[in-house]
DNA sequence: CCTGAAACCTGTCTGC
DNA sequence: TGCAGACAGGTTTCAG
């Protein structure tokens, strides 16, 4: 499911309280429930959970597409990958421990003020990391899209710097972290740039304008407060302001060409084939 | 270094 | 109605 801006979300209403929840910062650790254990990528030892127990969640934040929960002493990462979802219920007498589980849920934490938080997960591809430290998982990652270091100039180095498909390079969370197959087809469009188009032929111009693209789209998804798609996910309307992802056969906005689905990297991707002309790389090629 | 295929999973939808 | 096949917001690993 989730890519920068569903996470985004999600992490903002766990800490506010969101989405029916409750805010989760400040509540104490009772005790954990690992339902399904694969789930739990580190450590090895599933027992070694217990070291929660009466840790104080202390922050919650977003590093790309993990969710990162401080506690006193020891860190949680979460990662949904494509069908995760983290949901928050308050406790109560009728309701009690036994009331909250459901068919796909894989780990829940019970804190000490009645309220527990589910990490579900359809398709059981998501993760979890109890770590010393956040940078032991994260520390990999390219920057944050938004991050000021990352000038347009920069963004061109980095382009340059390899000789990949620019669609699998945007998805690439050591390139940069955040972008998943939705935001990276609508950057794409936006910025006029085919997805097949070699990094280190990406022009200034059009380097500046991908780097302005992507930071519009995470933006607008995050207000949107994220994508609801199919029967994952529930809350966000950023679906509705598409432009090319799961538009195949429709008129683009702009030219009017119907949108084209291809396989980018084994991904389905939409792309308009006037908007974003495929680069012709022949050695008889007119400049 | 780069690309594509396969694996990890369950559920939905389409077409015969 | 049944059933095969394609497809799904992600990442890792491996072969060529």
């Amino acid at each position: 499911m989730p890519e920068l801006p569903e996470v985004e979300t999600i992490v903002n209403a766990m800490k506010s309280g969101g989405r029916g929840g409750s805010p989760l910062i400040g509540l104490t650790v009772q005790d954990i429930l690992l339902l399904w254990p694969r789930t739990l990528a580190e450590p090895e030892d599933e027992s070694a959970l217990k070291i929660l127990k009466n840790q104080k969640l202390v922050e919650i934040r977003r590093r790309g597409k993990f969710i990162v929960l401080q506690f006193s002493d020891d860190v949680v990462l979460i990662h949904l990958r494509m069908s995760g979802d983290i949901r928050v219920h308050q406790i109560s007498s009728t309701n009690s421990i036994h009331g909250i589980v459901e068919k796909h849920d894989r780990f829940v934490i019970y804190f000490k003020e009645q309220v527990a938080m589910v990490f579900q997960d359809t398709r059981k591809f998501g993760r979890i990391w109890l770590v010393k430290t956040a940078d032991q998982i994260t520390g990999k990652l390219g920057p944050e899209p938004f991050d000021s270091n990352l000038s347009a100039d920069v963004f061109l180095t980095m382009l340059h710097s390899y000789h990949r498909q620019i669609k699998p390079l945007l998805m690439d969370q050591t390139f940069i972290a955040g972008l998943g197959n939705i935001y990276t087809d609508e950057s794409l469009f936006l910025a006029g740039i085919h997805p097949r188009t070699n990094s280190n032929e990406i022009s200034q111009g059009k380097a500046k304008a991908l780097l302005k693209s992507i930071r519009d789209v995470l933006g607008e998804g995050i207000h949107r407060n994220g994508s609801s798609i199919d029967w994952i996910y529930r809350g966000g309307d950023f679906q509705k302001y598409f432009k090319v992802y799961q538009r195949t056969g429709d008129a683009c906005f702009i030219c009017g060409q119907p949108i084209q689905r291809i396989l980018v990297g084994q991904r389905g991707t939409h792309f308009c084939p006037q908007c974003q002309p495929e680069p012709v790389y022949d050695e008889n090629r007119k400049e």
